[in-house]
DNA sequence: AAATTACGTCAATAGTACTGACATAATTTC
DNA sequence: GAAATTATGTCAGTACTATTGACGTAATTT
């Protein structure tokens, strides 16, 4: 089986391109980029024996305190069950706290503790550090830019998501959408 | 256990912001960038019965092809083991061939056929119009500077992978770096 | 009182990844 | 030519993240 069995259609040795107007230049700069993005919070996370979704977890319970579990899926786009595991862990080692809803009792509204605030900061720095880098390598005056072309990149209908963050107020000033 | 077990640290309400000079505006964007960067075909890839690491070889082998296994393993920055059950799936199903190496005869040179062409270019079309969607949103004009960003965000010492890819200049101009 | 909602949990499964060990063929080195 | 190294493939075992489906409980709404 090392070479090509009987059926097989031919090799293409030509390297694809940007026929058709695909743009594989961005595309394959935006996995890179993502790649590394991560690889910095996953070792820290690996001290803790705490993966990928246990940052993203952290992440909104320290943006958006207070919010539901289910406010939460809907962010995350995960089922319950998925969450379930995670969040009982985060829960179990003291980083969230999780209050019955005042309103409605059912609910769960979820907060971090000292220890999970810290741990989030921990695992937003060298994220912050890499950007902030980025950013003076493309121009520090880019950063307007920059959001706006990330922002664009989300479904429309998901944008609301973004803009429930309280306050990141520092400098934004893109009320334009 | 629905309430705060007694050891538990107290629940902090406020919301994380920009202290410590944490960028968390573009750390959320890019989170949430991405994964509606990657569901466009990952849609595509269930109807197949594939994932998104068959979408990531495929990527490559078309973009580089004649690559060898070491070299994509380098790329994807996975081990021997994990590429194994993706790569063999790809080569069964009639969209990767392997040739033997002319120089190396250990070596096997992927390659994509005409099945593997398509499959690469219908998985990057949906991104590729995300894209250029986002840049009009960005104001055209800026796609050089996204380039920069975006490339800025990669580990310095791994940039040399992005330019191994052959020819993607369609107005790209960006000697300098 | 009945239906719905919010949440939690159990069981089973899948996809992607890992480490470690071992085998084979081809190349390089001594 | 024999030995070491290299490129690849494969096997066994494990981990993490995710899935669907089913069921239970408490609280709210109808």
């Amino acid at each position: 089986m090392t070479h090509r069995s009987p059926a097989a259609g031919k090799p293409i040795k030509t390297a694809i391109t940007d026929e058709d107007g695909i743009d594989f230049a961005i595309i394959e700069l935006f996995f890179f980029a993502y790649r590394d993005f991560t690889s910095d919070p996953d070792q820290i996370l690996a001290d803790y024996g705490f993966g990928r979704a246990h940052h993203r977890v952290l992440h909104f319970v320290n943006r958006r305190p207070g919010l539901t579990v289910a406010e939460l899926l809907d962010v995350l786009k995960i089922t319950k069950q998925s969450l379930a595991r995670v969040l009982k862990q985060l829960i179990d080692t003291d980083h969230i706290v999780q209050l019955q809803g005042p309103r409605d009792r059912r609910q769960r509204e979820l907060y971090p503790t000292a220890k999970g605030r810290a741990l989030a900061l921990a695992l937003a720095r060298p994220q912050s550090r890499r950007i902030r880098a980025a950013l003076e390598d493309s121009g520090a005056s880019e950063r307007p830019l920059i959001e706006r072309f990330l922002e664009a990149m989300v479904n429309p209908e998901l944008r609301a998501q973004i803009d429930i963050v309280p306050a990141n107020m520092s400098g934004k000033s893109h009320g334009d959408h």
